[in-house]
Order: structure tokens, then C-alpha cells, then sequence
DNA sequence: TGGAACCTTCACATAGATGTGATGGTCAAG
DNA sequence: CTTGACCATCACATCTATGTGAAGGTTCCA
């Protein structure tokens, strides 16, 4: 599992330490990962590297799951309000980022040497002024 | 200062530490922030939001300063290398909330009650399919 | 001459995400 | 049976961004 994920495995102990994954468990008390885990264990990541802390991603994970689309059960209405409220909450933050990306962006222009291309995708507006403010 | 970018006395006290801001000092020994430190720190913030150490945000900082443009004078190669780096960095990061979000937005929107729209802006593509994964 | 309201430094505390090491069990191959 | 490669738990370490409080100086207003 840590292999597929990346994630250290004292990294995966602790994910389930805080309740985000529940690996079965062997006769031998081995922990064995469901295929699915690998998925998960890549959305809690990039969750965390969305600056959401554990305890966060814990309430809103059940409703990201992969086989979801078939029946979505147990969905209160607090944590629909929550997921809503941080899904824009991460807007904000997006919003942050790309104007100091573009403020970089921009400076590296004005500079003259804008090669290193981004090698992922390219999302995002190249204008607006200069600087940024947080949120959070 | 405090006040004004909603930064506490204490981290103020931090980010000096650190580098990124040297405020002037006045006979009593008491800092002395100059105007333009209220953006500085709101970049700062801004930046470390974006998920950026201190270590890296003191090295960038230069290259973004506020009464650039006019001239630039020290900005080695390898600032600007890393300032490329780290602006690639941001925008995979960026990418993969995007991503978070639309995952979010996406099943907000299949449960049916997506209400509680975002305040700030609204940047980023409302479709691709759910998961994520994690770079940094 | 107070005293309130600032400021200073120093230092210890905390919380979250991780690393690292000690100690020991399990399993499969030799 | 033993050795190597796994696995387990526990516990302590680390790093970053912060909070908090103590002990004391400064400024300003009454």
C-alpha cells in the first residue's frame, strides 16, 4: 500500500489513527487494503495538501467515496452545509493561489525568462494585478 | 501593524525571525513598520496559505516586492529558476484543488441542494470526474 | 507621580503531519 | 531451526506555524 500510494507506511498508520481509513485486519492482525484504499488514501492526500486538517477531510470524505452515484445514504444536512462551506472556502484559497501564481507568473515575463513551462495542466486567468491576501 | 493585516503581534514577531520582514527600528527600540509592510505581510500570508515554508516564501519574496517593476536589479538565475519551480509547483497544487473542488461542487450538485454559493470569485472548471491525487 | 496602554525580549507550550527507532510477532524459504 | 523480509505497536523526535505568559521598558495623558 505504501508503495502504490506513496505514502510512508507510518503516514497510512496514521490516516486510520485518525479515522480516515479502516484497513481490515488478518488472522495475524496484518492490515489488508482494500484496492479501493489506493484511491482513497490519493484523495485524502491531495485533501491535505489542500490545507484541510484530518479532522475535516474525516466528515467529508464519506461523501466523496468512489461507489458512490448509486446511493448516497447517509448525507445529513450538516454535512452537506460543511462540505458547501469548505468546497468554498478551498475556492478561496484557489482564488489566493492563482493570483500569486500569475503575480509570479507575471514577474517572470516582465523578466524576460519565462521558460519551465508548466508540466501539469494550465488552468487559471494570467492577469489580475499583483498581490494576494489570505483567508483562513 | 497588527491591526491592519490581521496578523498577531507574535507572528508579526515570527516572520521577522524568519527573514521575511526587517522593519526598521526607531530609538526606543520599537519596530517601525513601513506602509508597504501591510501588503508585504498579506503576501506573506498569502503565500504561506499557499501551502509555501517560510524558507522558500523569503527566497521568492524579493522577486515579488511591491515597487518592482521600476527596476529589478538582483535577481540571480537561480531565483528565477526557483521562482519558475516553485510558480509550477503552485499550479500543480492548484490544479489538484481544482480538482478537490469540482469533486465536491460535483456531488453537491447531484445530491441536489447546492445552495450556499461561493462568495468570493468563482475561477475554475465545473466538470472532470472526481479523485485527485497528490504531488508535493 | 501615577497609571493605562503600548512596546520589548525570552521562553515555554501546542497542534498537526510526519520521521525514526526499539521491541517483538509472522511467514516463507533454506 | 534459522534467517530474512515482512508486519505490528509504542513512544519519542522534529519541523512549522502559532499561542501565551512573564518581566520589564516607554509614552502619554491626567
Amino acid at each position: 500500500m505504501s508503495r502504490l500510494t506513496g505514502a510512508s507506511r507510518r503516514l497510512l498508520r496514521y490516516y486510520e489513527e485518525q479515522g480516515l481509513i479502516v484497513p481490515d485486519r488478518g488472522e495475524n492482525g496484518y492490515r489488508e487494503y482494500d484496492d479501493r484504499y489506493v484511491d482513497r488514501v490519493n484523495q485524502i492526500r491531495g485533501l491535505l495538501d489542500a490545507g484541510l486538517p484530518t479532522r475535516i477531510i474525516k466528515q467529508i470524505l464519506p461523501c466523496l467515496d468512489k461507489p458512490r452515484s448509486i446511493y448516497f445514504p447517509d448525507a445529513t444536512p450538516e454535512m452537506l452545509a460543511l462540505l458547501a462551506a469548505e468546497r468554498d472556502r478551498l475556492t478561496e484559497r484557489i482564488d489566493v493561489l492563482i493570483r500569486n501564481r500569475d503575480a509570479m507568473t507575471e514577474y517572470l515575463t516582465e523578466v524576460g525568462q519565462c521558460r519551465a513551462l508548466a508540466p501539469g495542466s494550465s488552468h487559471g486567468t494570467p492577469n489580475s494585478p499583483s498581490v494576494v491576501s489570505a483567508t483562513s
